[in-house]
DNA sequence: GAAAAAATGGATTGTCAACTCCAGAAAATG
DNA sequence: CATTTTCTGGAGTTGACAATCCATTTTTTC
């Protein structure tokens, strides 16, 4: 998001890579643990660096905190962009890939992005500031396929397919927590079986 | 929650009240700013308490963040139950309720129980336990209320109750979460009347 | 291929926050 | 009213973690 050009303009071939190791393990164990229970030395142990080295990359924690939310937003908003929310059908395989992935970790650590706002949000003004303009990127993405559906007349007049993607947002994001929470796929599932009905009414 | 009966047997009145006054200081800064941003000097001093108090009345971190828990499950839920769920007009009364909450603090801190889920789900197994607990009693209040609209004949014999209750809920913390993310009042009332939407259309 | 810039290793430092300790005041108990 | 228990004050300890320092190696650049 918002990372100066002076840091990279000086990146080897090398330090590119050491530094994208270093923002895989952190986002991993971030994504795990949350902030405040990743230390920096986790990182430093996870990439295979040294101290020096990641302070090298980023002038502090903080720093490496932003970049790890560039890159889930890079990750999280890249894949559902490349999901159709324009058919009925393409919302429904959407669903499937957003319920298998949680299956596959049984709801631990939530959406990456979700999580990082919730902990961020009221403590570090820039970082809630990248996660808002991630979110809204996604929600972007939705609201184009609902527009579409609109124009094509396969939602009523009335309806307003913004309103509807940002609820659909909403409805997935507290699937997500409540599947944390609960350590259970059932909220997801659910939370977006009634967004595609109300969808589908609409 | 699950608190020890030894632990309370032995306080006298106004060890009570000392016990209470760190409980909610500690529930407020908290709830403003995470548990891990939250020391336990700042609790200390916003109590106006001793060191020793403190550790007189909560063997660690641990357990003052345990009994925030189950302060905020007895104020959310409480306020919660409170309300009407088996008619349209409470629903709506309900939504006005949530978004003018959120509007008073503009989104920060989010769903007090929410929050402190998503930061701990995945550290503190105990934590989690009691927060998705909370959850079900807050779920079942909802649930409730639309089993009597179908009992009532307001819902339609093929819709499940019990799923739209879950999605409800699903949306009120998504809604919450991009409101504290966005710092702004919108994904609450629109992920709230989409959902109101879909159960009048049921 | 020499000089400059970037990358790396690891030991070290300083701060801050959780938690302890001991001694004394207030309150309950019988 | 004596003694036992609970409550309170605050200085002190400990450990963990973010961040720095300096020396060395590798890579770039001209």
């Amino acid at each position: 998001m918002t990372q100066t050009k002076e840091t990279i303009a000086k990146l080897t071939p090398k330090g590119e890579r050491t530094r994208q190791r270093i923002v895989e393990g952190a986002a991993a164990l971030i994504h795990e643990h949350g902030v405040a229970n990743t230390t920096v030395d986790d990182v430093r142990s996870a990439a295979g660096v040294s101290s020096s080295q990641l302070y090298h990359y980023f002038r502090d924690k903080d720093e490496l905190v932003r970049a790890v939310i560039a890159q889930q937003a890079y990750l999280v908003v890249g894949a559902q962009e490349r999901h159709q929310f324009d058919t009925l059908e393409g919302l429904r395989n959407w669903r499937e890939f957003v319920v298998r992935s949680v299956r596959r970790q049984r709801g631990r650590g939530g959406c990456p992005l979700g999580s990082l706002g919730s902990e961020l949000a009221d403590t570090d003004s820039g970082a809630r500031g990248d996660v808002s303009l991630s979110f809204d990127r996604w929600e972007a993405a939705v609201r184009d396929g609902l527009r579409a559906m609109k124009a094509r007349g396969a939602l009523k007049v009335t309806t307003n397919p913004d309103d509807l993607a940002l609820a659909t947002l909403a409805a997935l994001q507290g699937g997500l927590l409540l599947a944390k929470i609960h350590r259970s796929v059932k909220p997801v599932e659910t939370a977006l079986d009634a967004m595609i009905a109300l969808i589908e009414l609409s």
